[in-house]
DNA sequence: CCAGACGTTGTT
DNA sequence: GTCTGG
DNA sequence: CCAGACGTTGTT
DNA sequence: GTCTGG
């Protein structure tokens, strides 16, 4: 699955999908759940936009005292039909830019945090869903969740879950108005999804949520 | 009909 | 063991 | 995802 | 809001 990852910064999200971006995003090298991360969505207008969302979709409909916990990711094998995430499936899809990802390999010595990326370090689009909920103080508070697909063959290496990675070709359509079958348009988007990449494992430096920089993506030391 | 859940992964 | 916070 | 907390009463 | 369980 996708628990833990790195975010883009503005040069590289304004080079990669050919928008402004105004706000001064900095790449952040340990993205967790619960922190406010960049993804692009449809303005009202119709243009892509930038914005950072709290990673943990909260429903419009939550009411419980607690936030969701659970919400990180979104089963692309359910989600078109789940009552959780049916409406955002079909309505409010975001791209989320990404260096890589973290998943942590379970041996017998213990997990081991490795690091996954495109080619020459390439950056990576992750399918997203968005929403927006209205908190108790009366402020709209938008959130994201990161799809999820079963592993690759050649990824099941180090797990069994994967994010879902769109290629660039892709970009434009999951950004596009989806006015019916969204669960067909939705299984070829993941049946399209991009499944080779590099991978090298990182120290355990990367678990901790509260450490941070370039030292989360260097490799393990042998 | 109303009440209550609605989510993922991994592990057992 | 389980929940919350990052 | 992993790390870290997990509790009360009374006093400052 | 919408679906499932009783």
């Amino acid at each position: 699955m996708c628990g833990r990852f790195v975010s883009r910064e503005q040069a590289a999200i304004e080079r990669e999908y050919n928008i402004r971006v105004l706000n001064p995003f900095e790449r952040v090298y340990n993205a967790a759940p619960s922190m406010q991360l960049p993804v692009i969505r449809r303005a009202a207008g119709g243009e892509r936009e930038a914005l950072s969302l709290r990673w943990g979709l909260i429903p419009h409909w939550w009411s419980r005292p607690g936030l969701p916990t659970s919400t990180i990711n979104a089963r692309s094998e359910e989600a078109a039909s789940k009552p959780m995430w049916r409406s955002a499936v079909r309505h409010t899809r975001c791209l989320v830019p990404a260096l890589g990802w973290y998943e942590w390999k379970v041996t017998p010595e213990g997990k081991v945090p490795y690091f996954i990326h495109a080619p020459a370090m390439a950056g990576l689009c992750f399918a997203g869903l968005w929403s927006e909920w209205r908190n108790p103080s009366g402020d709209m508070q938008p959130s994201f969740a990161i799809l999820t697909r079963a592993a690759s063959r050649q990824m099941t290496a180090v797990h069994d879950r994967m994010p879902v990675v769109l290629p660039e070709a892709d970009w434009a359509e999951w950004l596009s108005d989806w006015p019916a079958d969204h669960t067909q348009r939705l299984a070829e988007k993941v049946d399209n999804s991009l499944s080779e990449f590099e991978f090298y494992a990182v120290s355990r430096y990367v678990n901790a949520p509260r450490n941070q920089g370039e030292r989360c993506i260097e490799p393990a030391a042998a």
